[in-house]
DNA sequence: GACAACTCCGTACGCCGTAAGCTAATGTCT
DNA sequence: AGACATTAGCTTACGGCGTACGGAGTTGTC
């Protein structure tokens, strides 16, 4: 189920969220009161916390990721993130944001936006798929954290160039964003399941099928136009990230269609 | 985070989804030796539990769906489900498909397989709306059941009518689902914030821009475009579900714009 | 030297999913 | 009728989770 992020004391999660990167606030849990500084140094640090429970969900999944394992793996217990992190919840969106990072300020445009925004999703797409955990939090959520608004600030420098008629640039960022996360998560899941069954994608499949056969011998029948479309050619793909893959590329010439006017 | 479905035992979890379906295996747990049938009649049906599952799940949200919150609602333990549901999972994966039934068969296209799609669209806005934790089970699961199989056999129907280039076809599918999906989900967990923290759309957004504006005073040069998209105008409409539900509406016309040729 | 502020973190609580195994009910077979 | 295999229902218990609480130890200021 998606986590839902953005929940805790706003203030305290913004606050870290764009901690470094704010001239203002310098720093830490520690600055929280105006005065001085007394009690034993801190062994830890946030981003050092961050990053192993990046890590920790990069090999184990999101399902995995507990407190006492990211403690774990930082050498303390899971007690010991809470002088740093207010909470999982605040430790997720700052692991959202942070997986964000590194991402190019701009995308060279000239007058071709169109692969412009292609590249902007084929980055994103590799995001997704190298921290597939990602997916798995809600995008939905309203804190936004500095690198996740570079992702958004990049596709609105494109967009920006292209003439779009004002009214279409809204629905457009959101259904790109949509198209690839969507396709991104059926892609992660399916190598995800084809991982942890063991099984060949097509071995898998025709299994599926089998069994399928059996308990609903009239399925043909009932639904036909899903039978036409998962008909097997004998050059069929069953590899589900390519396939997730080709149906992102189609959706976006689609959407693009709309969206764009032609590069030439 | 995303529920992962379709992964107890296929064989079982089919069965169970298809069940009063099939013709071939009339029922129930108790069918599974071929002989007889000694021991105390069965007090629950799968469907109840089901039911309760899902009810339980619309009022209190995935998080609260517990197996002893589903027996609570039933007069019964947790323990007593599993005669009945081999685990938890195979029991969401019910509930997802079961909270599809009732899908239309078919859509009336006629000359118009725009305004068709758009119809079937927004059948599937308001099926997620109402159960919001649909769109926190995992849609890139193998599994499926006979109801959720009509969502798509639907869409089908009306993309049948429609001549597209087959390669548009498959895109087109995955596209739509996606951007439906996405714009719900935005719109769920918007109002799902809104309700949770008790402040109203515009007083929460008010309080995060401020709120940013003191921790990141360099965000409008950082970010010109995001500033500029989100300038709010005196008419601003801060409801999350209308906004998500514009961005859906403007998606879906960019979409068919490339997919469709237009109704007249 | 006193004290306040602070970090660190062990313990414990109430959740969760579900494994194991007991009890009692029911059917079939002798 | 009685024996017995099979099964449903359910209790208990285990190992996990997030995190509240509070004690112990460390460090700064006065």
């Amino acid at each position: 189920m998606t986590l839902y992020g953005g929940q805790g004391d706003p203030a305290r999660t913004m606050a870290l969220l764009w901690r470094a990167h704010s001239p203002a606030t310098e720093d830490a849990p520690r600055q929280r009161t105006g005065r001085a500084a007394p009690g034993p140094k801190q062994g830890l640090t946030v981003d050092a916390i961050i990053e192993a429970a990046i890590a920790v969900a990069d090999a184990d999944g999101m399902d995995r990721l507990s407190m006492r394992a990211v403690g774990d793996r930082l050498g303390t217990s899971a007690m010991a993130l809470y002088t740093y992190v207010p909470s999982k919840r605040e430790l997720v969106d700052l692991m959202y944001d942070h997986a964000h990072a590194g991402w190019p300020q701009t995308y060279p445009t000239g007058d071709a936006p169109r692969s412009a925004v292609l590249a902007w999703a084929d980055d994103l797409w590799d995001r997704y798929l190298r921290h597939p955990w990602l997916l798995q939090v809600s995008y939905a959520r309203p804190v936004l954290g500095p690198h996740e608004q570079s992702v958004l600030e990049s596709l609105l420098g494109i967009l920006h160039g292209a003439d779009l008629p004002p009214q279409s640039l809204r629905p457009g960022v959101s259904a790109l964003f949509h198209l690839v996360r969507g396709a991104a998560q059926t892609a992660a899941e399916g190598r995800a399941a084809a991982a942890a069954t063991g099984t060949s994608d097509q071995q898998w499949w025709t299994e599926r099928s089998a069994l399928l056969a059996r308990l609903a011998p009239d399925f043909a029948s009932r639904f036909p136009h899903s039978t036409a479309l998962g008909g097997a050619s004998s050059d069929m793909d069953y590899d589900p990230v390519r396939q997730a893959r080709r149906a992102l590329d189609g959706g976006l010439r689609l959407l693009l269609d709309g969206l764009l006017p032609p590069d030439d």
